[in-house]
Order: structure tokens, then C-alpha cells, then sequence
DNA sequence: AATTAAATGGGGTGGTACCCCGTTTGCTGG
DNA sequence: CCAGCAAACGGGGTACCACCCCATTTAATT
């Protein structure tokens, strides 16, 4: 890769992702370009897709998660770090708007997605829940992803707060607890 | 109303039905007015915004589960009448492109949204399903209902089928029956 | 320094939402 | 029955968007 095209990437990737922080997941390419200060024809080069640009824009974010998903593997409560983890990729979701959109909406066909890679960050989690009882082992950690996303993307107006609510919520369910 | 304003009305909405099946809840309104055979303009000035033709498009449909509603108030488990409706209206979601969208991300000024429709149709079921003791009275039917749409807005591409899965997952929670 | 292939961006195409305003059309009172 | 009027209409304009073509520039290599 030259020198001019890797220092282009980088400055389309951090107008992005001022973009999208100001006017969302939908945000106009063709302002990031100008913003960027290269041609739009530069960033479609880069960028096939809005998605392919969005994933770039969020990949750290999505580390940052990963990261924080290994710490919690030692908690003492493998619920309760499962739930903490869940809330916290809800907090994300929210507050960095377009990551929800970006993760659910991205085309399936694409290998190394944003939710992938949270997916199996996840799973141990999930594992270890159900290897202590808290948790069914029907439960997929890819139902809960979807779950989640699904509930930052619908909570984007209202808030994290709300989104968090909203999680506990889907993995308390609705019963009573000694229902 | 004059005579050919209900008439271009009434082709409006049915253009725009048939375009929403199609392509889903971001259809062209230029195409649609042009199949309906009116000017962009006379599209407009009757739906000064996407949602409000949108809403115009599902009120049947809506209509529709509310009278659902109205018939599961007499079931015999209240816990499961509710469960079925939720199913119901995800099912209806994820089938009509689009819904579960325009509820999600209609602009909460607009009064008589889908949303607040099916809430209050929703409600009693929830209400008998607290006195029963069935549901925590903590849970609202507005959160019941952003948890169904959130949801059929993500399976959106998986389909109907997960859709319901994932709604009976998010009121069940992920602990086993016992726990 | 000369060569070469990669990278660039201005400008074109075809699409969109939304609005202005001259024209047509349905309604109604005489 | 028809004349007048307000309501409704829609063609065409503006401003924006994604995406692509291709002549030009530029970084790396010999």
C-alpha cells in the first residue's frame, strides 16, 4: 500500500466517524469525502460499501469490547458478568450511533463482521453461564447478540439507560422471580 | 374533500402498499407517485412526511391485530394470550416490511402513531396478565412492545420464524425454569 | 533521473426529496 | 344551467445523493 493511500485511509476514517458520530449510520459519503479532503471517487476506492467504511470506523470500538469481554471471563458471578457485558455492548451500541444499524444491517456474505467477531468474544461468557446452571443451554450467544443490537437500535432516541433497561429486561424475562 | 383529492388519496396508498411490499419501508415516493398516476407534488401535499404515508399504508393492518387484541382478552391464560399477541404482531412485523420500522423510528410528536395504537390495545392483556400473577407489574406494555418491534426489525432478513423465536426467548429470559 | 503502475479527483450520470406556481377541475350559488 | 372561485393538481426547478469514468498526478523502483 503507498504512503498517500494509507494517510488518505486514516483521514477518511476519522472524518467518518466524526460524521457518523454527528448525523448517524446514514451520514452523507460524500460530505466525510469533502471533510476528508479527498475525492468521493478516493473514498469509494477505499470503501466499496457504506458498511465496509462503517466496520472500519467502529473496529476499535469493537476491540475495545473484546478486550473488556476477556476481563469478565474471571468474574466471580458468570451471569451477572455475562448480563454486565451485554449491557455494556448496549451502552456502545447506543451512544456510537449507527454501530447497532451498521452491526445488523451489514450484508451476511461479509466473514470478519462486526458481529462475528462480538459473537465469539461472547461465547465464553455465555459458556461458562451455562456451565453453572444461570443459564439454558438452548440460549445461543448469537440469539443475544441480535437481542441486543436489537434493542440499541430501537433505544437510539431514547437513550443508553433505556437500552440498558431494556436488556435486562429481555434476559430477566417477564415472570415473576419465583414465579 | 373534494371528489379526486380522496380519489388520488386512495391510489396514493395503494401505490404506496404495493411499493412497500416490494422494496421495503425506504421505497422511492417519486415512484410511487408515478405508478399512482398523480404528480410528486399531490403525494406531498397529502403526506407531508415518509411516516405519515406509512402510517397510512399499515392502519388496516394495525386495525387488524387490535381486534386481535380485543378476542384474546377472553383465552383462558392470560400469560399466553399475551405471549401469542406479541408473537403475532412480530409476525405481522417481520412479514410487512417496513412496520416494524416506521413505528420504531416514527417521530414521537406525531399523536396517534402505530405505536401508541397498539399499546393501548396491547395493555389490557398485559393488565390481566399482572392480576394473575403471571408478569411482574413492573413491565410496561410501551416496553413490550419496543422489545417485539426491536426484535422484528433485526430478524427482518432472518425472517418470521425467528422473529418469534426470539420474542418467546426475550419474555421467557435466559434462566432455566427452575433457576 | 527515468520509468511505471498505483492512486487520485474533477466531473458526469442517474437517482432522490421537496417545493414553487401557472393551470386545471370540482363544487356551488344564482 | 352556468359562471365564478377556491381547492387541487402536476410539470419543472433546486439541491442533494451514490457511484463511476478517465485523464492526470505521484510515489516507489531501477
Amino acid at each position: 500500500m503507498r504512503a498517500d493511500a494509507q494517510r488518505n485511509y486514516s483521514r477518511i476514517v476519522s472524518a467518518a466517524s466524526a460524521a457518523i458520530a454527528r448525523d448517524g449510520a446514514d451520514a452523507s459519503l460524500e460530505a466525510i469525502a469533502r471533510s476528508a479532503g479527498v475525492g468521493s471517487a478516493t473514498l469509494h476506492r477505499h470503501f466499496p460499501s457504506r458498511w465496509s467504511l462503517l466496520e472500519a470506523v467502529f473496529r476499535d470500538r469493537i476491540e475495545g469490547l473484546c478486550v473488556r469481554a476477556e476481563e469478565l471471563r474471571t468474574a466471580p458471578d458468570a451471569l451477572e458478568a455475562l448480563s454486565t457485558w451485554l449491557r455494556e455492548v448496549a451502552v456502545y451500541s447506543t451512544t456510537t450511533r449507527g454501530l447497532a444499524a451498521s452491526i445488523l444491517n451489514a450484508p451476511a456474505e461479509e466473514s470478519d463482521s462486526c458481529s462475528t467477531t462480538l459473537i465469539s468474544a461472547g461465547d465464553p461468557l455465555r459458556r461458562r453461564a451455562v456451565d453453572e446452571g444461570s443459564v439454558r443451554p438452548d440460549v445461543a450467544m448469537a440469539d443475544l447478540m441480535t437481542l441486543v443490537n436489537a434493542i440499541s437500535l430501537a433505544a437510539q432516541e431514547a437513550g443508553a439507560a433505556e437500552a440498558e433497561r431494556l436488556v435486562t429486561l429481555a434476559l430477566e424475562g417477564v415472570r415473576p422471580r419465583g414465579g
